[in-house]
DNA sequence: CATTTTATAATTTGATCATATTTTAGGGCT
DNA sequence: AGCCCTAAAATATGATCAAATTATAAAATG
């Protein structure tokens, strides 16, 4: 007689471990250059063996952690090549996909997207780092669902998965209080149905972004 | 007593099935709306359920496949939406790495591109469907690769793995003569070193390509 | 009585686990 | 430094459990 592994929710296993992964990715339990083994968060998220190399294999392709030839795994540490390549993607399908959610607003979403976005300041000035990340995550990826483009989403979160953990560190070093955003903007822009506007919003809060992670190798490296 | 797992090549057996499923779903093996059972796979590739689970989960994640919630897998059928997402990835991305690889272009990898396209060509003219697709295919990778940018290659490398089982119906209903592209003027602009050009032609060679994956949709919908 | 609907059983398929095997890394030794 | 040996970690397998689809049969409706 086996234990039946029946978990909370009605998710896979894999899918459930495959989410905490991504939000230690996320939001900074994981750093940069950090070592990942598959006994350790057999250990550590008590789960099998067989979801957490599922959930594994799929962060791997998502860009979110890095197979070293030697079976190795571990979070990507970015060059600054790689940090010009992130800009030069996010700046072509963030205010595509902003564009695109412009004609998709309705009142809920844009009641949603405002109190995101409040508690998103309320983190930044209470110099909470996690809650600035989450929020502003949840902030960028709700605009993303209102665009209701999957591919384009998708290649976005790849994105976010990659620089995530160098954001973590970023905002380690500047502290929340210097991080400045163009939110309000594109939220006024999208309003008024002002998608071209609301599109130049996001491409100056991308820009912003990714300009603090590039900084980071003009200091370090 | 368990047979020993030993492959022929000094790669994991995930890797391996990974390779070989990307290729069926690339190389028209596939079609949209097949499909795809673990049990099947483990018997068509004799290989054992994990190596299968994980290459299943990977090419999931690169958007090759597709878990219909109710834990079933097949091949994404793409709606016109989703057609023109892909152009806007394509014509913001492959331009940008045609324009990078201009700069690492050498003599080698220009004699390998040269000799890849004149396979292509005679694909071509002998009708062989499979033959034009991995020659197509190869001579766009070789262009990602000489680039060097792995990020923007990454989420090249999906866009093909979604518009590959269309492409693969594309070329069953129009044959492979009535295909043009770009690539003679894409390596002329690259051998002349002037990068804009080149990037402007890959940019045509993409909108062509494309623009006969959307087409499908005009006739079957 | 035919047809649709509902309930139930059988089969297929996916998910997970425990275990065996192979490979790598690291320590001690020459 | 180079080389064996050991320990740890990754890979792979087959068995077992759970869930979903399909097939089959019973019941209800017109």
């Amino acid at each position: 007689m086996i234990k039946p592994q029946k978990n909370g929710a009605g998710l896979p296993t894999h899918e459930l471990v495959y989410r905490q992964l991504r939000d230690m990715v996320l939001f900074g339990e994981l750093l940069p250059g950090q070592a990942v083994t598959i006994h350790g968060l057999i250990q550590h998220l008590s789960a099998g063996m067989t979801p957490v190399r599922e959930a594994l294999r799929r962060l791997i392709a998502e860009g979110a952690l890095e197979a070293q030839g030697n079976r190795r795994i571990s979070v990507p540490r970015l060059t600054r090549a790689n940090v010009d390549e992130l800009i030069f993607a996010r700046q072509a399908i963030d205010p595509k996909l902003v564009f695109m959610a412009t004609s998709n607003i309705t009142k809920a979403n844009m009641a949603a997207l405002t109190a995101e976005d409040e508690a998103l300041d309320r983190a930044i000035v209470a110099g909470n780092i996690p809650g600035y990340l989450q929020h502003n995550y949840r902030f960028h990826t709700m605009l993303y669902d209102i665009a209701d483009a999957p591919i384009l989403r998708s290649v976005a979160l790849r994105m976010w998965l990659q620089f995530g953990p160098s954001l973590r560190v970023v905002c380690g070093r500047v502290g929340t209080q210097n991080l400045v955003d163009e939110h309000k903007e594109v939220l006024a822009a999208m309003a008024e149905g002002d998608a071209e506007r609301a599109a130049a919003a996001i491409r100056a809060d991308v820009l912003q972004g990714m300009e603090q992670v590039r900084r980071t190798f003009d200091v370090s490296d």
